[in-house]
DNA sequence: AATGACTTTTAGGGCTGTCTAAATTAAATA
DNA sequence: TATTTAATTTAGACAGCCCTAAAAGTCATT
């Protein structure tokens, strides 16, 4: 079994690059709040591994192998799986839920992930509208996409949002923006300027800047406009 | 925050020895699973510590310093309140939630700590009937005895087991024996010869050697015979 | 093609917690 | 009390994961 410093590499290059995708050491280092010269030397070690979890081209980042991809997924599965228990068993709010999983997520057993997937009803999201992967590490589908990516005139429903900042995440909390909530796309003001919304059944009205609207993912819109852009 | 390595000291000092024996270096090393150097060489380091968690002296063992036993009695909280916890909410069984709870126990925030005792009911004792240290160290009260300690005819109630082995809790489960069975010795072979028990409300007659009887312990007694002995 | 800015790697260490083997101390027994 | 046995400590190493400082490589731009 891996250490938790693994796996928590492992889910850092899955969150950068994607599964197939490569994560630069820089990105690296960022997310995990390590010197660059630290990753660079367990990238090293993991390369020739056996069976090795990530290939490694010097100067050019790590991707990850099959291996260390069902790796990954069973960590964010772990997490996923805890957040969505604090949230509804034990009544967790939004922006509390991510740091407690970090932790947990390396101490369960696949016993305990069983019984909290079960009591959960094998759940497919977690509370940021985050897809679940499956034990088989097949991900539940979600064709959403990024609200900086609606046409004007778009109207939809809020899938997920990005758990990593507490801060944005109470902030949208405010605004009433959380998983399911509609918006309707209003206006755009050019030169990355804010996004014009109407939230939530009550239509207000709402002006979002771009760094936090990045963070907000959205279903396929229904109406007006048309999709991407 | 000390490290789990240095909680499982702690935890293990206090298991061993109480709050306020010494635990020698041979049984510490036998409960950790740890060569007995290691031990030595962890305790010195605990000793000069600031603050210290662990007195020590030299080929004497160690004592935990108040400032240790609050923080074993931490540790013991967390595992104490998590078994309970796998117990109730998830379905496991008394002899599955020790492993589970071992590893949970250092990955629990405080946070997480209270809303899962609150969740309980702020209990008082665990699965096995050991009692759940409160938030303020102090150990909710437990007059009870080892099974050993019986006179012949007495009548009692089990109030807790050692949680340390599956293999015997399950042995007990088989033979009816919880925490909350009532309990009657009807004889006591000599020798360290085994104990005849009448088991449960319908007096199952059941034989148990010392040293599974010693892992038992029960109420004051109610009836015949004498307390102790 | 050379330069400068930035990223990445190498080199050399540190800390924690473990190990084995050898030396020492304490306790039990003759 | 002398000796044997058992427990404990010292000495020396190692693995994992992190660090800083310096060297080397990459890439966009001129």
């Amino acid at each position: 079994m891996p250490s938790e410093a693994v796996d928590d590499y492992l889910k850092a290059i899955y969150e950068i690059a994607g599964d197939d995708g490569r994560a630069s050491t820089a990105s690296l280092a960022r997310k995990l709040s390590v010197a660059p010269a630290s990753v660079t030397g367990m990238l090293q070690k993991l390369a020739v591994r056996n069976p090795a979890p990530v290939e490694y081209e010097k100067h050019h980042g790590a991707r990850l192998s099959e291996h260390g991809k069902q790796r990954a997924l069973e960590v964010i599965r772990h997490h996923r799986l805890i957040e969505l228990f604090l949230h509804r068993m034990l009544g967790y709010s939004w922006d509390e839920v991510h740091d407690e999983a970090e932790r947990l997520e390396h101490a369960i057993s696949e016993q305990l992930e069983d019984r909290i997937a079960e009591r959960l009803g094998d759940p497919e999201v977690d509370p940021h509208g985050h897809p679940i992967p499956r034990k088989d590490g097949t991900i539940p589908p979600r064709r959403d996409l990024s609200l900086l990516d609606l046409f004007v005139g778009a109207k939809t429903t809020v899938s997920r949002v990005s758990d990593n900042d507490p801060e944005i995440l109470r902030y949208l909390s405010e605004l009433g923006i959380t998983p399911g909530t509609t918006l309707l796309l209003t206006e755009r003001a050019p030169f990355d300027g804010p996004l014009m919304l109407e939230v939530g059944p009550d239509n207000e009205k709402q002006a979002l800047g771009p760094r936090v609207a990045g963070e907000i993912r959205v279903l396929p819109p229904t109406a007006n406009g048309e999709t991407t852009g």
